[in-house]
DNA sequence: GCCGCCGGTCGGTGTCATCCACGCCGGGTT
DNA sequence: AACCCGGCGTGGATGACACCGACCGGCGGC
């Protein structure tokens, strides 16, 4: 992992349907070369996939919650059942006052609403928090 | 936006590296007539771009966590400020008792602080209540 | 019933991904 | 110092694929 992976990185980070020989161009390599590089960063998992980015207010995803989740139990095994939510997004086991906090996506707060009575159907969950989004700022892929 | 439609999101969203052809095979439709309806949910913005996903902790990102921040003033026009700070992945406007809400992701918790210590420099900002990650249970893309 | 349009299939062409053989360079060994 | 060896890069060949244009069928509006 030296610094050309890392241009590589960020280069296939904000467009990944370039040709193997613009990539190599901009960092100074032969496109087998490129392409060699780019193999190893995915076998050794540096990346993970390369994915098409959907904007969520074009499927009807217009609104979005991050969501304490609160539990009398310990919740580090209860990943499927979240997962059972499509709704969420992600979810993450959180130090702090909550147990779990999870980004929720939806169509309408009747939707989320939704959501949040799936989630105290989950053994343990004593209680929500919602925060609701009312712009979004900027959302970037992580910087190498 | 058909059907059609939302299960090429689908697949191109666990895996974009398909080709056309497979991709067409996938949902019942020639290579050329699946070339098109992509090009057209590029066109239209519904896919905002193709990008190689990273793995964070690969890249020496192995701290994430969310921060509330409390501030005495409208935030919502100081993006590019926040922007600034390179560990912020996310910002979002939120309602309830904190204006922004930031997700950020550093290579050690010092880090962390110096991005926390960062966010008091910007004109406004009162106070900072972060939640650190101990463990991501998934992270997945919007269901289309 | 006729016309125009949207969305599809089919076929061709230039580009690109992908593989292979070979060459260069630096580190460790004798 | 000379040698060897492994990793990394280059150049070229080839087969697949993206991309484009021509043509066609069904459907809705006049």
């Amino acid at each position: 992992m030296d610094d050309t992976d890392r241009r590589l990185l960020a280069l296939l980070q904000e467009d990944a349907t370039r040709s193997y020989a613009a990539l190599g161009q901009a960092v100074g390599l032969s496109a087998a070369a490129t392409h060699e590089r780019v193999r190893k960063l995915r076998e050794q998992g540096v990346i993970r996939r390369t994915a098409a980015e959907v904007d969520p207010a074009a499927v009807g995803k217009g609104v979005l919650a991050f969501v304490l989740v609160d539990a009398t139990s310990w919740m580090g095994d209860s990943g499927a059942e979240l997962a059972a939510l499509p709704e969420i997004e992600e979810a993450h086991v959180v130090a702090g006052s909550a147990s779990v906090l999870v980004k929720v996506r939806t169509s309408t707060t009747e939707r989320l609403q939704d959501v949040l009575r799936g989630l105290y159907g989950i053994d343990g969950v004593s209680g929500t928090r919602a925060t609701v989004v009312l712009d979004t700022l900027f959302e970037r892929p992580v910087t190498p």
